[in-house]
RNA sequence: GGCGGCAUAGCCAAGUGGCUAAGGCGACGGUCUGCAAAACCGUUAUUCACCGGUUCGAAUCCGGUUGCCGCCUCCA
C-alpha cells in the first residue's frame, strides 16, 4: 500500500515516492510578515502540518521547513508608517505567528528560516541564474528573463502572450520584457539593503524560497506546499528560477492548499477582509477550528462562519465524549487487563485504522479519515452501552486509546484530556451536595445546584454509576 | 475577456464507471433519566444543478447550458 498525493504540476495523484532516502523533504511557504496572521495562513499551516504528521505516522523521517518572508515593500512600509524598523514589524507578526501555531497545535518545523538571515544564499543563487544566461543585470537591478525559460507559464496554465496583453507597466521600469520579474532591486532611498555584486539592493519577492529551501532541503526535495493564491506567480516564478539555476526538477509534488473564503469571498490583507486567528481564538475553540478545517479536503475552498464552528463544535464534542465514555467505563478495571485476540472491538478498531489509513493514504483525505473515526468511536459507545461484556474492558480502552491516536495523527486531540480536567475543589464540593439532595429527592435544589455549577464551567452529567463532571466548551 | 476549479439531503461533507450514494450537524419518533445531559435504536437524497451523448451500466466519462468561486496585480 502507497500513499497517493496530487500534484499540480501533473495535474494528477502520483505515488510517493521520497527524493532523498534519509528524509522527505517538505516546503511551505509562509507568511510575509506585513501583518497579523489570518486563518488563511493558519490554514495552509495546518494542511502542511497535517500532512507532515501523517507522513511521520507512516514511518518517514519529515524535515519540515516553514520560512518567513521579512524582506518586502509592504513590511518597509508599515514600518514608515509607523516609525519602527522593518524588523520590529516583522518580528511582532513572527511572535504572533507562533503564538497561534502554537495555539492551533501545529507542530514546531525543523527550521524556520527568514530572508534577511539568507542574503548571501540568495545572492549566490541569483549569480548562479545570471552565469547560465537566464538573467540580466539592469540599473541595479537582476531580472529574470521570462522568454529563455521555455516552460515559464506551464505551471499554472499560462501563456507568454496571454499574460503579456494584461502585463503592467510602470514607469521606470528596466525589464526587456514586462514579464520578467525581480530577483534582486536596487536599494531606494530610505529603504535597508545589502552588499552585493550589483550595487546595495534587496531580494525580489520570490527568490528567497528557492535560495531557502536548497539550503535546507537540497535542490530537488518532494513536497512543496502554500495557498493555492501562489500558484501565479510566487510558485511559477520559483520554480522557473530555481530549476533554471539548478537544471533539475525542484520540487516533486505541488500540494497548493484550497483557500479560506469569508461571507463567500477570499479573504484578503489588501482589502481588509479578513479575520485574524486573534479575533478568532478570542471566541472559537482552536481545536474546534481545526477540526472544521479537517472535514474538508485541504484542496477544496473552505468558508469561514461562526456558525460553522458551532456545528463543528458539536461534531468534535462526539468523538470527545466517546473517549471520556470509554475512560470512565473503564476506569476501575485492572489495567494490565489483555485484551483478548479475536474480540470483536479489537477487530472493529483495526478495521477502523485500516481504512483511515486507507483514506489518508489517498491525497490525505482527512474528511474520510474522520467518518471513519466517527464510526469507531460509535463502535466504542455501543460497547459501553451494551455493559462492556467480561473480558472486553481492555479492548474499550485500547479502542479509546486507538481513537485518541489517530485523531492526534490528523492533528486534533493534542491536548491530553486523560486526567479529565481537574476539578477545582469548590466543584467537587457541589457535585457532592449535589448527589446527596438527589439521594433526598430534593430536585430543585439538585437543579439549582447542577445550573450553579454551570455558571462556574462545568457540566455534570447524571450516568448510572455517578455523576460525570466536564469542563464547558465554546 | 483569457485560464482553472466547483455544483451531492435543511446545513456541512466523502464518494470520480457497477455491492444498500460514507460520516457529521440538525430534525422527528423510541429506549434510558426525577428532569436533563451523554449514549443507543429507527426515520430523514429512488437520487447527485440542468439538457443531451458514450456505455450492458454514470453522481462519476464526453459536449452544451446555468450558477458560484479562484487566478490573470501584493496575497496562505
Amino acid at each position: 500500500m502507497s500513499i497517493r498525493i496530487y500534484d499540480n504540476m501533473s495535474r494528477r495523484k502520483k505515488e510517493f515516492v521520497p527524493v532523498n532516502s534519509d528524509y522527505v523533504g517538505m516546503y511551505i511557504c509562509g507568511m510575509t510578515v506585513q501583518d497579523k496572521p489570518h486563518i488563511g495562513h493558519m490554514y495552509a499551516s495546518i494542511a502542511g502540518d497535517t500532512m507532515r504528521r501523517y507522513l511521520e505516522f507512516r514511518g518517514y523521517g519529515v524535515r519540515y521547513v516553514y520560512n518567513f518572508t521579512d524582506v518586502d515593500d509592504k513590511i518597509i512600509q508599515r514600518a514608515n508608517d509607523e516609525g519602527i524598523s522593518w524588523k520590529d514589524v516583522a518580528q511582532r507578526n513572527i511572535d504572533a505567528y507562533f503564538k497561534y501555531a502554537q495555539l492551533l497545535g501545529i507542530k514546531a518545523a525543523s527550521v524556520y528560516p527568514r530572508a534577511s538571515e539568507h542574503i548571501q544564499e540568495i545572492i549566490e543563487l541569483v549569480g548562479r541564474i545570471m552565469s547560465k544566461g537566464y538573467a540580466y543585470e539592469s540599473g541595479g537591478d537582476v531580472y529574470f528573463a521570462v522568454e529563455k525559460w521555455p516552460s515559464y507559464g506551464s505551471f499554472s496554465g499560462r501563456k507568454l502572450d496571454e499574460l503579456r496583453a494584461g502585463a503592467r507597466v510602470e514607469p521606470g521600469e528596466k525589464k526587456k520584457n514586462p514579464l520578467d520579474f525581480a530577483l534582486w532591486k536596487a536599494a531606494k532611498e530610505g529603504e535597508p539593503y545589502w552588499e552585493s555584486p550589483w550595487g546595495n539592493g534587496r531580494p525580489g519577492w520570490h527568490i528567497e524560497c528557492s535560495a531557502m529551501s536548497m539550503k535546507y532541503l537540497g535542490e530537488s526535495f518532494d513536497i512543496h506546499g502554500g495557498g493555492q493564491d501562489l500558484i501565479f506567480p510566487h510558485h511559477e516564478n520559483e520554480m522557473a528560477q530555481s530549476e533554471a539555476a539548478t537544471g533539475k526538477r525542484f520540487a516533486n509534488f505541488w500540494v497548493e492548499n484550497g483557500l479560506v473564503n469569508l461571507t463567500g469571498e477570499k479573504m484578503s490583507k489588501s482589502t481588509k477582509h479578513f479575520f485574524s486567528v486573534e479575533d478568532i481564538c478570542a471566541e472559537v475553540d482552536p481545536e474546534t477550528l481545526k477540526f472544521y478545517l479537517l472535514s474538508s479536503h485541504y484542496r477544496s475552498p473552505v468558508e469561514f462562519s461562526r456558525e460553522r464552528m458551532d456545528k463543528a463544535e458539536a461534531a468534535l464534542g462526539r468523538l470527545k465524549n466517546a473517549m471520556r465514555n470509554a475512560a470512565v467505563a473503564t476506569g476501575n478495571l485492572d489495567p494490565g487487563e489483555p485484551v483478548p485476540p479475536g474480540e470483536e472491538l479489537s477487530l472493529a478498531t483495526a478495521e477502523a485504522e485500516k481504512r483511515f489509513v486507507e483514506a489518508m493514504d489517498d491525497d490525505f483525505n482527512s474528511a474520510k479519515a474522520l467518518g471513519h473515526l466517527f464510526d469507531l468511536a460509535r463502535t466504542i459507545n455501543k460497547q459501553i452501552e451494551a455493559g462492556i461484556p467480561a473480558g472486553t474492558g481492555a479492548a474499550v480502552r485500547a479502542a479509546a486509546a486507538k481513537l485518541r491516536e489517530l485523531g492526534a495523527v490528523l492533528g486534533i486531540f493534542w491536548k491530553d484530556e486523560h486526567g479529565d480536567e481537574e476539578l477545582p475543589d469548590e466543584v467537587t464540593a457541589l457535585v457532592g451536595q449535589r448527589e446527596s439532595a438527589r439521594r433526598n429527592k430534593e430536585w430543585d435544589r439538585a437543579d439549582e445546584l447542577r445550573l450553579k455549577i454551570e455558571k462556574m464551567g462545568f457540566l455534570v452529567e447524571d450516568r448510572p454509576k455517578g455523576p460525570v463532571v466536564r469542563k464547558k466548551t465554546g
